[in-house]
DNA sequence: GCTATAGTTTGAATGCGTTCAAAAAAAGAA
DNA sequence: TTCTTTTTTTGAACGCATTCAAACTATAGC
């Protein structure tokens, strides 16, 4: 019934994307269709869906892709600078770097995204892998930089900012600037920003927000949940 | 070609409308095919679509009605109470009592929303009309309410708090907790931290603080135009 | 009333994502 | 090899959003 994990379908999915990626780099998501992509691949169209359930899994596919480039990348990151900002600046810039040949991809993304339910949503239950893959490069970004966080929200932190960081992502998709320069202009506000406030949050009065603010991040994360049920 | 502003083409329109969101509500979005909104408002499927568009365009047209809705519910909002949170709840109380039986059109909504392009979106430049009613809501909830906030944040507070509702609005539809305890839950907590965050601008050494936050929003509003410059 | 014009309706395409029963090929067991 | 089982491939549907040329109806100016 289903494409099953033998080397063979294995390679005809990889291939599958790659033929897809090149289509739809050429004439964008909407335009490219299955049929175009099954023959590109030398497959029936009945075949390419054994392989690929939805044309919207070759999109997260490709996502899934850079998040495996990204991780080789983080290291050079990590030696760079010990400077928060500089790190996290470079992180997003290299997600844009890898994305900006397939801009649209990522507002076919966007759109799964909205519905947690949805299996092909970077929120929903089903992507948690690579989901936490993201936020453990984060976690890599933060551990040694120049970070100063109370210890009631370091441990949302890195959570915290794979939220930032995926609004980022949508503000970056809908920039229409040249060079994207509004985009790189809100980088460096916001993160200049999010560093003053992680400071700020060590200070003695401040207990009261920080238990707010991590509260906040446990609901966020939590709504993937089925029913109730938050500790 | 396109439909009319004339008495009885507007006539069809809400009369379209109306069935549809009967449907939708019975059936759901996805489920209700355009050919049984057609049939059960006695028109063929081509003159449906001479009304309206695309299906989602009727999500917009709820949407937009649900605006007219919350005008007239503002003044006892702002009669009830000077408290700005127990005033925002509120707002946004009454929004999701509207939205509750027709849950999934939000979700098509936030599916739109993602491009600021399409001319669906609550973000594009055709649909400002209906962003500026909301924000000017906001507007009123503020004005005469206990919130301080910083001269250069004031006039941007109504579209931050704009955003905000939006992000609310993505978590209530996601929310799947009984009596949806958990968006409750967000919305008193991250007001309390809205609060307590304006009150903190207007501290004298927040000035830089300030600044960047109200260019943020700038960035932000500033996405839909087409080209560059943002001043 | 008559005609020109603008507004509305029709029903039959078109295109595309997705499904499915049946055939073909590959892999294992004997 | 031969028989069995699993994995892939095929090509023909199906359903649904959307389009369009042609027909029909109302309206306004005369």
């Amino acid at each position: 019934m289903a494409a099953k994990t033998t080397k063979k379908s294995i390679a005809t999915k990889a291939h599958l994307l790659n033929t897809a990626l090149g289509l739809f780099q050429e004439h964008g998501f909407e335009k490219t269709t299955m049929r175009m992509i099954a023959d590109a691949c030398g497959l029936s169209l009945g075949a390419a869906y054994y392989h690929v359930k939805t044309k919207e899994e070759l999109v997260l596919l490709f996502y899934a892709q850079t998040g495996a480039e990204a991780r080789e990348h983080n290291g050079d990151i990590v030696a760079s600078s010990k400077d928060f900002k500089i790190r996290l600046k470079a992180l997003l810039q290299f997600k844009f770097q890898q994305m900006e040949p397939f801009r649209d991809l990522a507002t076919v993304l966007a759109r799964q995204a909205t519905d947690w339910r949805n299996p092909l949503s970077p929120f929903s239950p089903d992507t948690k892998p690579m989901r936490d893959e993201a936020i453990g490069l984060i976690q890599e970004v933060l551990e040694g930089s120049n970070v100063k966080v109370s210890a009631a929200l370091r441990p949302h932190l890195p959570k915290a900012l794979w939220l930032y960081q995926m609004g980022v992502i949508l503000f970056w998709m809908n920039d229409r600037s040249p060079e994207r320069r509004r985009t790189e202009e809100l980088i460096d506000l916001s993160l200049a920003l999010i560093y003053r406030l992680t400071q700020a949050t060590t200070l003695p009065f401040m207990r009261g927000v920080n238990q707010s603010a991590a509260r906040i991040v446990e609901l966020v994360e939590g709504l993937g949940e089925s029913k109730g049920a938050t500790s």
